[in-house]
Formats: C-alpha cells, sequence, structure tokens
DNA sequence: CATGAATGAGACTTCATTCAT
DNA sequence: CATGAATGAAGTCTCATTCAT
C-alpha cells in the first residue's frame, strides 16, 4: 500500500520529466500526467496538493543526488582537479543514461511565474556552483590551478561549458555527450593547471590595438 | 500612418519581449501584452495574425543585429581574436543596455510547444555557433590559438561561458555583465592562445592525455 | 463613378454568393467578402449598412429572375404544361450556367437568426409556390391535368423535385442539371396529365393489406 | 454513475438539436448549450472533445432509426410499395412527434466548413437514398412499379417530396405531417404502379417521349 | 485511493462594426 | 470612396482545482 502510494507518487514525477522533456513546461498539464499515468487527473491531487508541488518534486528528483556526489567528492579526499572530474562526469552519464532529466536544467526561466519553484532551482544551481567554486578555489591553494585567475572566471567557464554542451546535446543528439564534456573538460584543466605556462612571445600585445571598433576593444589594454 | 503601424507592431514586439523578460515565457500572454499596450486584444490581431507571429517577430528582432555585427567582423578584416572579443562585447553590451532582450535567450526550451518558433530559434544559435566555429578556426589556421585543440571544444568553451555568465547576471544582476564578461574571455582566450606554451612538469604524468574516459564514479576509488 | 459604384455593390452581392456557395453561410464574413474584393472590410460599409444587406442583396439578386419569368409565362400565354417546363428548365438553366447561386436556395434555415432575410427568402419561396400552384389549378381547371388530386399534392411533387434534385447535383454534380431535372419533370408531368388513366386492375386492392406495420399503412385504407 | 453520465452527454445531443431548430446551426454554440443544460461550458467538454463530436453526435441520434427501418423492412419481406410507404410513414411520424429533429434534416449545407460532419451527412442521405432505391427497383422488377421510367427520377420524386413538403411544415406548422405526407405518397405510387395504364389520348402528340432539351427560354415562342 | 463531473478563470481568436483621416 | 486602427462581444477550448461518491 505504501509501496504503491511511493511508487505512484515518484511514477508522477518521472511522468512530469518525461513531459518537461517531451513538451516542455508549457506542455506539462496535469491532464497530460494523468493521461500518461492511466489515472484520473483528481487522483493526482491524492498525491500533490497541487501542481507547484508537483514541480518542487521535480526539483528535488533532479538534485537528489547532488549531495551524495559532494560527499564523495569529499570523502574521497579528491583532488580539485579530480573532484571537477568527477562531477561533470557524473552528470554527464546522469544525463546520457536519463536524458529527459537534463531538461530541468533549461526551465529556470519557465519557473518564473512560480515564486517558489524558481527559488529552490536558484538555489540547487547556486549550491553546485559554490561547491565547484569551493573545488577550483582549493584547487588554486594546493597549487593545482593557476592561481592568479579569478576563481569564478574558471568556475564559469567549467560550468557554463557543460551548461552549454548539454544544451547542445539535447537540441541535437549527435553525439556521445560524457565522452564530449570529458574531452572540453580537459581541454580546460589543461589549460588551467599550473602545469601549463604562460610566456609572453615578443609580438604579443599587438593583438587587439590597430583595429578599433567600439569601446571593448581598448579595455584588455587598460586591464593591463 | 505607417509611422504609427510601425510604431504598434514594433511596440507589441517590445512589450512581448519586456514581458517574457520579466514573467516569462508563460507570462506572455495576449492579454497582457493587450493590456500594456494599452490597447483590446482584438486590435493585436491587427497587426500579428496569431501569438506564434508575435514570438517569430520577437526572435527576428532578437537576431537582427546578428548579421550587421558578422558584417562588421568581416568588412573590418579582424583576427579570430579580434572578432571573437568584439562579438562577445557587442552582445553584453546589448544586453545590459537592454536587459530584457537577454530573456529571449533562454527560451528555446520554452518554444518546444511551438515548432516554427522553435526552429526559428535553433537556427539564430546555429548561425551564432557556426560564425564564431569559422573564427576560431581562422584562428587556428593563422596561428592566433592552439591549433591541437578540438575547435569545437573553444567554441563550446566560449559561447557556453557567454550564455552562462548571462544567464547568471539575469539571475542576479550584482556585477557589470559587460565587464566581468570581457574578463572571463579574456581569460580564456589567453589561455588558448599560442602565446601559451604547455610545459611537463615533472608530475606531470596522465595530464592532458591519456584519460580514460569512463566509470567515473569508481576512478576516484581506484585512484586511492 | 456611379458605374463603378453599382459594379463594387454588385461585386460584393457576387462575392458573397460565391462565399456562401464554397464555404456556407457559417463561411461568410465581411472578412471574407473584402479579401476576395480585394479591399478593406471597412470599406464594405461603404455600400451596405450592414451584414443583413448585403444577405439581402443576395437574396434579392437570387429573385431577380422571378417576376421576369412568371410575366413571360402569363404574357407568353403558356398552358399550365407549357409555364412548368418553362419555368423548371428556366431555373435549371440558370443554376446550372452559375452553380454559386443555386447554394441560396438551401440556406433558408440558416437565416433562423435574422428574421428579416429568413422572412424573405420564405416570401421568395412562397411565391414560387404560389405561382406553381396557380398554374397546377388552371391546367386542373383546364383539363391537362388529372383534376380529383389534390393540387397541392403536385405542386409540392414538382416542387419537391426540383429541389431535391438541385441539393443532389451541388453535393455530387455528376450529371447534366437541366436535363436530368426536365427527365424527371416530364416523367411527372405525363403520369398526372389527363391523358393518362386510372385503371382498376383485379388484384389492385390487395397491396397493403397483409402486412401490418403501424397504423400508416392502415390510413390508405380508411381514406379510400 | 454511468447512468448520469449517459443522460448528461444525450442531453448535450438533444438541447443541441433543440438548439438547431430553434435558432439554427448559427445559433448552435457551447455557451448556449451549456446554458441550458444549466452548466458550464467547461463542463460541456467532459462530455464531448469538441464542437464536432457534437454535431456526429447529433447526426449519429438523427440516424439511428435508420438500420432499424431497413431492417424491419427486410425481415417484414415487404413489398417495394409497404416498404416505401412504412418508410415514409416512419419519418413523418417520428418528424411529427420530435419535430426539432427535422431540423437536422435542412443543415447539410451549412457543415461545409466541418468536412468530417459534412460527410456524416452526406452518407446518411446516401444510404437513405440507395435504399429507397433498392426498393423502386425492387419494385419495378417485381412488376409493382412502372418499369419503363427511370428509377432514379423515381426515387428523386418519392424523395424530393417527402424533403420538400417536410420543409414547408418546418416553415409553417399547419397541417398534419404524417397525414399529409402520406396522402402525397399515396398520388405519387398510385401514378406510378402499373396498375396505371397510360392511354394515348387523340392530341397526345408530343407529350412524354419527343421533347427537345434546350433552350426553355425560347420554346413558349416558338410554340407560338 | 480513485473517479466522474463540474467549475471559474482565462487562453487564443474571430466577428461585425465604428471612426478618424 | 477607401483604409488602418481599434473595439466589445462572443466563440472554442484548456487549465488547475474541487467535491460527492
Amino acid at each position: 500500500m505504501s509501496k504503491t502510494y511511493l511508487k505512484r507518487k515518484d511514477g508522477i514525477i518521472l511522468t512530469a520529466i518525461e513531459i518537461v522533456d517531451q513538451l516542455g513546461i508549457q506542455g506539462l498539464t496535469i491532464r497530460e500526467i494523468a493521461t500518461r499515468q492511466g489515472i484520473s487527473e483528481a487522483a493526482i491531487y491524492r498525491h500533490f496538493a497541487n501542481k507547484k508541488e508537483i514541480l518542487l518534486g521535480v526539483l528535488e528528483y533532479f538534485a537528489s543526488f547532488d549531495l551524495l556526489l559532494r560527499r564523495t567528492v569529499e570523502s574521497q579526499k579528491m583532488t580539485a582537479r579530480e573532484g571537477i572530474i568527477f562531477l561533470v562526469g557524473s552528470y554527464s552519464e546522469y544525463y546520457e543514461n536519463y536524458p529527459a532529466i537534463s531538461a530541468v536544467l533549461f526551465s529556470v526561466e519557465a519557473f518564473q511565474l512560480e515564486p517558489d519553484v524558481y527559488h529552490k532551482m536558484v538555489e540547487i544551481m547556486d549550491a553546485r556552483l559554490r561547491f565547484i567554486n569551493e573545488l577550483v578555489a582549493n584547487g588554486q591553494r594546493q597549487g593545482e590551478f593557476a592561481d592568479h585567475i579569478n576563481s569564478n572566471n574558471l568556475v564559469d567557464i567549467i560550468f557554463g561549458t557543460m551548461h552549454f554542451v548539454t544544451l547542445r546535446w539535447r537540441i541535437n543528439r549527435d553525439f556521445e555527450l560524457k565522452e564530449y564534456m570529458l574531452s572540453a573538460l580537459f581541454t580546460i584543466l589543461d589549460r588551467f593547471s599550473t602545469k601549463v605556462k604562460m610566456i609572453q612571445l615578443p609580438n604579443a600585445d599587438e593583438g587587439s590595438s590597430p583595429v578599433k571598433i567600439g569601446e571593448f576593444l581598448e579595455k584588455p589594454k587598460e586591464k593591463k
């Protein structure tokens, strides 16, 4: 009984994710869930007070691994590099094995009409960001990563690349997500590791100078 | 006459963008547009055949700079580096001056129920990607960028970072978009330019190359 | 000028008829007329006060021949038989040459929401009926038609057959309307002319008797 | 439960028929049905997917007797004459007892914008026609009806008369439908039965055969 | 637990018509 | 004469939710 109940509740969440994946947030309706679950619309309300709760359930499911992953990184005492590879690899693998769940990643904006849901989503992303940030900062402290670069930049680069590659993969699934993602990640990590040395080539400065198109082309010089 | 007409038509597009920004795609209703424009719902249909046309209009507006930017890059014979900086700077500036328009960037998934709109959005993003890809490939051929790395990786890194930083900025506008964006971009470009040299440090045993992709969840354990 | 005006006014009527033919009364909208006429919707109201007037115009056009036909029958001093053949032939020819106009014939019920239009239609049909009725009655008085039958019956038979054949032809235009219509009419006229004699065959009475299915099978006997 | 459900579904159909009768197809709106049923518009959609389904339901109801009537004619081994009388009588009685349903008979043209509905209506009428056609053809083979006349003509005459008399009765219910209908039918049947003999009266020169179809508008003049 | 029935709000859209230009 | 712009009313339909059974 309690088992069936749990199953049904989970089933609704999974079905909701499937729908978000296939039809987008706009296609996620109680009726669609009910139809796919083979039950009545009213029955949905036996398990969730309202649609918002279902959305929160989806987010909960979506983030259910997060804590585990973080704890694994910590308990296994991974280096920053190892931790990041572990995280990116894990998420990629998760999305690859269960593509529908990746849809949730891109629904932040869609939740704007539901403050509670929106905030939960932001919280989840924030926690992920913060954790990678910690890893990166540690890595810099440990000498794994170049420490003169803004740690936020590196986090944005890693996270942004992950995020965007996943989006591309969702739109056109013509490559292996995890394989490609890790190749991109290694490209990043290699370039930002301390094993790399920046050297000034003789003509290094003329890069952006002779062409003036808008002030931003000037900026780097100022920064320097 | 024609002037007023254009104004109204444009006004509807701008209002639609404003709404997408503030309420998300789900909040974009004909009623909301009409109310904000101070006209009746029926009046909207004098200017657009249906809601889909409004959405297409929004995308058109959203992408209206793209061609100009590309042509500028080409006509000014910018280097790859210059071109990329120009593009990223231009978009950042555009979004910073007109924050609402940046909302469109994150509505791809929300358009799933409207194939025409969805495809137009994908097309726009595709064109942007292809152009950066060309720039990067050129840069590699010209010796500006390291040529042994996958050009797609670099494109994903640049585009993904841009995309994600914009998303972060949308959620919490507590930093200057263009300034930060360019700092992130320079971080990337600097690291991927040929002015950087990869050197093998003593303990750089398995750094970039012989990485075995697979069972990442296991890997840390093995390492230990 | 006045010419163009008249042309436009007529054009609107003709277009309206065309639309009723192709899309039915439900498809007859001001917009549809305007589009087909290549003018604005507002322009329609230069020529007709409202939609009802257009419908009345359609009916006027539809019945514009009626008076002429009646006068022709009268002035030519046709016999009843000749007159009926003339009328049926004329209408059939008219419909065959201008099929769209026949659509009006079947729109009585559709006009129920517009009392004025409805009544005009009923009036038109009534006038047609009355005229045929007169012809038939005359024919009976003149000995052309069997006079012991109800003249209304004969009118219904002639008119109903015409009406229905036209409907069949509208639905499936796989026969020549006028040709078929006249063949049907001759079949009727021949059978109802005094040139035909009713004879009682020996077993004439057993027709309907042995089977009893509902009271109506009894009725004729009672009538006799 | 199921009982109430069926009642409501049937109620909607019956209400729809009532509306078509009173206001015409143009007056048949979901709102009108809902109001008359005393429920909300949305409630209608619990029972029918859309308006088209309601219309199809109306047609189904409208034709629900057809099969039964045909089977009765066949199982009772009626003669052609008996069968036709049975059919005409049954329909007349049905319409007389439930006048609203007769409105459906005249809505073919109004369905033009709904192909599915239009085709169903045409199918129904076709089936009715075919059945009478069979009866007539049989009657001719059995010697009940004059066999030298076109069976289609006779069918059109019978059906057309029925159809038209019903229309007249709908417009002005000042006579008893069934009684009048049967009197008209007997008039027809009597005249077309083999118990009638065509005799050539002295001046029957060009009665039925050598009629020249064409230019009817001219004919009277020539005759003179 | 589940459902059939219902609902109010609101979505998109169409329609006949008006009015300033 | 003609039109672009607008509108109120109404139409079809969807949605999240409620409630008696």
